[in-house]
DNA sequence: ATGGCCACCGAGGGTGGA
């Protein structure tokens, strides 16, 4: 089984690439962030079209998560984890018995800023929600752009005064683990460990990078993983020819 | 070169992303 998290930054714009991925890369889940448009303008037709089915949870211009799959999804909440109404950050549902729950955390911006302070308190609401969910499903996982470095070797340029990196945030995350989930990452000695690059500056081609990209399974699931990938291939302009634009973030998988 | 911000809204530059 491989399930997917991708921050597309714009369904429609990547279109192309996310028809190209599922047909190529085969996951049976593939989650969504940055959607950036409502549910009238979801490109819905062309992704049934290539053999999967998808449920979504739109706004217009800011956020949006989708869940895309082979099979069908069960017991479905729209945006779960909510501390406004309008902000459309997350989405579960039950493939096959796992749960699968997909975020898009916000990024806060700024330490001093009003959206940090929304940040937490939108962590807070989605720890409450994992604690609930946690006893009622014993294969469970949490994925998304979580938009928080886990540790200090996840950020090229680590400090605690950044926006990513800060104290509280990586609390709130590790508060959110001890639940009992536990991070998919898999260090692999030829890669440094990143899911996301600035588009400014040549971040990609200088492997400037962060880990904010994550799949936190609980143990029934974590035990049963036995790869991770992060398919940086999709952040090159050639991969694509129809939209040669890429996503700042590249898809990360896992195979259990 | 695996390359240098991108997408949104709306009609041009301001805003948000991370």
């Amino acid at each position: 089984m491989k399930i997917v998290t991708w921050n597309v930054n714009s369904v429609n714009v990547r279109l192309p690439n996310i028809l190209k991925y599922l047909r190529e890369y085969q996951p049976d889940i593939l989650c969504l962030q940055e959607l950036k448009c409502m549910e009238d303008k979801y490109p819905l037709e062309p992704i049934n079209d290539v053999g999967y089915q998808s449920i979504h949870c739109c706004q217009k211009t800011y956020n949006g998560v989708s869940i895309i799959s082979k099979a069908k999804a069960t017991d479905v909440e729209y945006n779960p984890v909510n501390v406004n109404d309008e902000e459309k950050r997350s989405i579960a549902a039950t493939f096959n018995g796992i749960r699968v729950i997909n975020f898009y955390v916000v990024n806060g911006q700024a330490l001093n800023s009003d959206k940090y302070n929304h940040k937490l308190v939108w962590l807070e609401q989605a720890k409450k929600y994992i604690k609930m969910q946690l006893t009622k499903h014993p294969k469970l996982i949490v994925l998304g752009d979580f938009n928080i470095v886990p540790n200090e070797s996840d950020a090229h340029d680590f400090s605690s005064d950044d926006i990513l990196c800060s104290l509280k945030e990586r609390e709130a995350l590790k508060s959110i683990i001890k639940l009992g989930l536990y991070d998919s990452y898999i260090e692999k000695d030829t890669d440094l460990p990143y899911t996301w690059w600035d588009y400014r500056g040549g971040a990609f081609h200088r492997d400037i990078g962060y880990r904010i990209d994550l799949l936190l399974a609980s143990h029934n699931l974590h035990k049963e993983i036995r790869n991770y990938e992060v398919h940086k291939d999709t952040r090159h302009k050639s991969w694509c020819h129809e939209q040669p634009k890429t996503s700042d973030h590249a898809p990360v998988m896992i195979e259990c």
